[in-house]
DNA sequence: TATGAATGAGCCTTCATTCAT
DNA sequence: GATGAATGAAGGCTCATTCAT
């Protein structure tokens, strides 16, 4: 049992570093089961197909991109450590957002896909939209807040390319967002 | 004559249409000749190989993508209008985007594609470099240049994927900005 | 499990006879998994490539031509035992000389052949090179060892694509290293 | 007309070189037109097929190994000449041989092919008849003219493969042949 | 004579998947 | 659960040849 666990657990590991660094367009099966140490056919038995296989991949990236927005912070406060908090991870972890991308690609031509990738999305612009309306009715900022959010994520997104500029971009957006409202 | 030309071009807008619908991943050649009227063999006179017709695919579309930056304007204005065009492109001819997003990621793996979106880049890059920089000597913001330019990168390619919320994160965009420099 | 040996046995034989009776220049598999009986994706199971598989066709092959030698004779009389041996051979199974000749000259392009050919040859040059020592030390000839080893391999090389003068010529090599030497 | 002359000897010339150093298997139309300097298409002017090509080499090859046995010696001298002669040419031009065995091989399939050649090799043994003939009828030797004829042959083709081995072996064979007919 | 365009057959190889064991 | 064998569809690419110009 614990065996089973650990084998699927293996293989979508694999699966997820082979998406980091080679992309879907060389995404292969038999090489994720040989890294996981099992014959190409037993794969199957674990995932009846290959997109079993990658809608486990998403379940396991966007498992480890939750809770970056803490509740009890003053608005300011918690949009800059959330927009930090995001830019540590593409800056330590850029892989896990290279593969965002690609399921974000991916999801224009799979349905599936888009409606998981929409509904883990809807979590997070819950979260921003909370807190911009927080800060407009605390009278920290006069901004749209559907604007604001998704100028947030659209900027988050446009980073996942470039983790190089992550930092700096981020605290840019920080601070217009600060003008009148210092920590 | 024409007919060289005709087909060429004919190979490359199949294969741009192709990228920008199904992306890399079911990227097939065969498809491409047909869908020129001409057999797959024939694709490797014009093309040598796969690449060499993305490679051109890529010219394609950044062929389409410039000017978009009017120099004569002063900074705030220039921002204002350099984002609303993008923004437009992106809602308007959406597919743009999508392939040249496609293209982004494919750059990760491919030294040379990655060397021609670098390239092409540049010309942007600077473009909003020069406009940031005046806009700090007339006073018009004290931002970070490098910073700023990059935001702006950023944020309009994360909206590649999000073409509905274009314009209304542009806007805000500018509204930040435009903070203290009213048009 | 036999089945397993089988299939292999007889996609080498269907390869051996291919090359017997068409040589490099048509070789191609889909043939030889049709003459296995099976797909021909299914020959990449059993031969990971065209190459594999053309190593294998000369093991086969050299497998076959194994144990022309006695150890026990007198040199002379060993010399002609195995000349007629080889003539007998040439004359009953030709192909098998005719495919040790493709693949003499596939050696010329491809170093891994050139050196298992060379290596099956060692056996058979050692062997004579004993002959011709033990003959000059009894007395039976005095000739030079190297010279004649090579000129017998040379003729019977030569004797490949004329299976039809094999005997007579063998008759007169003996006849030439006989001379004081009667049987 | 000088140009067409030139054009087709260049051809021929390139093609030889192509079949010396990669045999048949890898002979391709596009780089011999290439080495001459011509687009591949117009190869067709020249020749008609690829077979018409490849028995212009053959012509080629055979007008090269024309004329090494003189008339005038007295046997066994003049077999020591011949013998000498293309041993040398072995050694000193060994493409011609390689090239010679490709076709020997290819004859195999190739009717046309095969008259060819059996007709270049007819005026040599007919050489090598006579010229044992002449041996008997003066007591030079006492030994079958066929057999050595083919002997001969069979020992001269099998060092097409070993230029470095030639001379020895020929010295060999010479000695073998010079008991009691010395110099 | 020379060429570029075009063809169609074909080649080796790969891959996701299935199935009997 | 695990495997090896098998499949069939497909994929990128090559090649000799033809044809209009």
């Amino acid at each position: 049992m614990a065996e089973q666990v650990d084998r699927r657990q293996a293989l979508i590991r694999a699966a997820f570093a082979a998406i980091a660094d080679q992309g879907f367009e060389g995404f292969r099966l038999r090489p994720i089961a040989a890294a996981a140490g099992i014959d190409h056919s037993t794969l199957h038995h674990y995932f009846r197909t290959k997109e079993d296989l990658i809608a486990a991949v998403l379940e396991h990236v966007t498992s480890q991109l939750e809770g970056t927005m803490q509740a009890d912070l003053e608005p300011a406060r918690r949009l800059r450590r959330h927009l930090g908090a995001v830019a540590t991870a593409i800056v330590e972890r850029p892989e896990l957002f290279i593969v965002l991308d690609e399921l974000d690609l991916r999801a224009r031509r799979d349905a599936t896909m888009a409606a998981n990738i929409r509904q883990d999305e809807q979590g997070w612009r819950a979260a921003l939209v909370a807190l911009f309306e927080e800060g407009i009715e605390r009278g920290t900022w006069s901004v749209d807040v559907d604007a604001s959010v998704e100028l947030v994520i659209a900027t988050l997104k446009g980073l996942r390319l470039r983790p190089d500029t992550a930092e700096v971009v981020v605290k840019q957006l920080c601070d217009l967002y600060s003008r009148g409202a210092p920590e």
